[in-house]
DNA sequence: CACTATACTGCACACGTGTGCACGGGCTTG
DNA sequence: CAAGCCCGTGCACACGTGTGCAGTATAGTG
């Protein structure tokens, strides 16, 4: 046999199989393969010599048939609602190092905090079989989760707090509840009694838990919550709003109601408070204190540095992601609550006339 | 035959497929695949009956199979130095919108600015046969570039400009050179001198790019620029590296060169610088004039807010996707430059001492 | 009535990989 | 020397889908 001087004559546009392999070789694509997985079936000699040709040829695997056969693709689908909320970008972080750890590819939609659009993505991945998904942005009710359990797909939810559901639905989430209860008991301690909320509309579940543990934080201090403290983020074109600038936008209809401080639903709205107190010449904390929740990057950054709640996000991602994982082997899994803590900076302080 | 009554009794973990429909309908698998695709070759009588019984019971065609048999799996490889990094963020956003418009899945994956791991990135993409790769990332040199065009997949590069090589490889970029031109043109008219350069190590191309924009210009006015005006950010552990802290660490080191102004490779650097100032006590822009890179959201919220270069992220991410779009239709496309603009705000100003 | 055209459906193979089973040959052993 | 055993390999099927081609039944036409 003469040795072929160049295999890929013809140099097809399809990438080397075993086939290919199999016949330069002149033994089967069963040898060949088992060759390729170092299987002690196939003697050492044939093994290298494959083992040589393969990597001469430039032979990749094909995953997708791979994928066919094993009937799992190592792909997990990714929900978030916009690359743009620091929030998820932190959270996409850990989840994509323990991906990458396990050798697990992510599949990543964005979903814009439209329902529709999140159980159209899912569709997708359950096409594609992805062995399991992630939403960090779960708007889903109704018909839409009892498809989603039909399609029995593992699935981890970030921060959502299934309200009711139980069965199949698994869950990592940081206290909503307690992390609104920090932040407003430390604005009662220092000393402000009417104590404003900026909240949103297009993400139900969470602005519902913080703004309960506001509400109840207050009653709990002998304190009636007033309509007129309390503003919330129109839903309407709910895809691509900008939290800052909403925040900036319902700041100024907070204050003919007397409030002295402001507990925000994220750092953003926050933000945007900052802003337009900048505009309209009001002095944080002087004049007015501000917290934020989350405690993103830019809560350091900006005049002054936010006081506000931090949310262990990159490990709610690396929980989600292990905890798929482990739901992939078959281990057994609990849904569980993460701590959250507030991280005192300088946008709140006593209010002016010392209410003591 | 009696009627079944219950299609799944055994409610097997996999997913319907087309043979499960014929069996039940009483037809080939090729009439399932060819009703489902409304062809004409199936009476529509049958047609209608396969459709409505694909529903009933709960049918998704398996992407895998389909990818394997057609040869291409709407799939298109990503790769980023960081989630956290906001203009990565913003150009994912522009490729997620272009790709999601036509049903093209996004497969995510982080680099850290490391080649090494970029490489077994692009590695995992080929072997999961991705139709194409999108980098914005690119540290890519000899070998691996060699490997990749060996690979043949379609790639598309932003802010590369690769060197080079031109046969396979396309890119889309903002105009580096002419950015730092602008950028420091501004600071010469507004009357400075002494203009520092705070650099990065990691992100060697687009670093080289505006550096030799700094000096050119510089030049340009007969100014020779002075080693102690530059600063890069040391390369070392260059995974997860902070760049505000990197410009923030690097700002001191600079004043005694007697700079009056300074030119950041991004807004990070700058808002690191930013924060280095409040720490000593440097009026900005009364004592030293700060300008940034990128255009991030960031730069817009601190104190003073950030004049910086614009680059159209999120349309280098829409031009990108747009792009390898066209070639794996066979389009004819070209590589190119995007122009960036110089958005004045308030972080520069003339040097205390008029040099006039 | 016979022949042909037409409409519809099934067979068989392909995509690339993995694996149970059978088979061939060489060696050992009684 | 014959029988049995083990090592190495190939056959054939599976995963789920798509499609060229052949085959069958019906309708249409002379």
């Amino acid at each position: 046999m003469t040795t072929a001087p160049d295999h890929n004559k013809i140099t097809s546009r399809r990438p080397v199989s075993i086939q290919d392999i199999a016949t330069v070789a002149g033994v089967s694509h069963s040898t060949v393969s088992r060759a390729l997985h170092n299987s002690e079936l196939i003697s050492p000699e044939v093994r290298q010599r494959i083992q040589q040709l393969a990597q001469a040829m430039g032979y990749t695997p094909n995953a997708v048939a791979q994928s066919l056969k094993g009937q799992r693709t190592d792909t997990v689908g990714l929900v978030i609602t916009s690359i743009a909320d620091p929030f998820a970008g932190r959270a996409v972080r850990g989840i994509e190092e323990v991906a990458q750890a396990n050798h697990v590819s992510l599949l990543l939609s964005v979903s814009h905090n439209d329902p529709e659009r999140e159980m159209e993505i899912i569709e997708t991945f359950h096409r594609r079989r992805v062995d399991g998904v992630i939403s960090a942005t779960a708007q889903l009710r109704g018909a839409y989760l009892q498809r989603l359990t039909q399609m029995k797909m593992p699935t981890v939810f970030i921060n959502q707090q299934a309200d009711s559901e139980a069965d199949r639905l698994h869950s990592v989430d940081a206290d909503d509840y307690d992390g609104a209860r920090q932040a407003v008991s430390h604005l009662l301690a220092l000393g402000h009694r009417k104590i404003g909320y900026l909240g949103v509309g297009n993400r139900a579940q969470s602005n519902r838990r913080r703004f309960a543990g506001y509400c109840d934080t207050l009653s709990a201090a002998g304190i009636a919550v007033d309509a007129q403290w309390v503003r919330i983020a129109p839903t309407m074109n709910n895809l691509r709003a900008d939290d800052v600038l909403d925040g900036q936008a319902m700041l100024p209809a907070l204050l003919p109601s007397g409030v002295t401080a402001v507990f925000c639903y994220n750092d953003q709205i926050a933000v945007g408070a900052l802003m337009a107190c900048r505009e309209l010449g009001i002095a944080v904390p002087e004049q007015l204190s501000v917290v934020g929740y989350d405690d993103v990057d830019l809560a350091r950054y900006v005049t002054p540095p936010l006081t506000t709640i931090h949310q262990p996000k990159l490990r709610l991602g690396e929980i989600a992601m292990q905890m798929l994982l482990d739901i992939l082997e078959g281990k057994p899994v609990q849904s569980l609550i993460l701590p959250v803590e507030l991280v005192v900076r300088q946008s709140a302080a006593p209010p002016r006339t010392g209410a003591m």
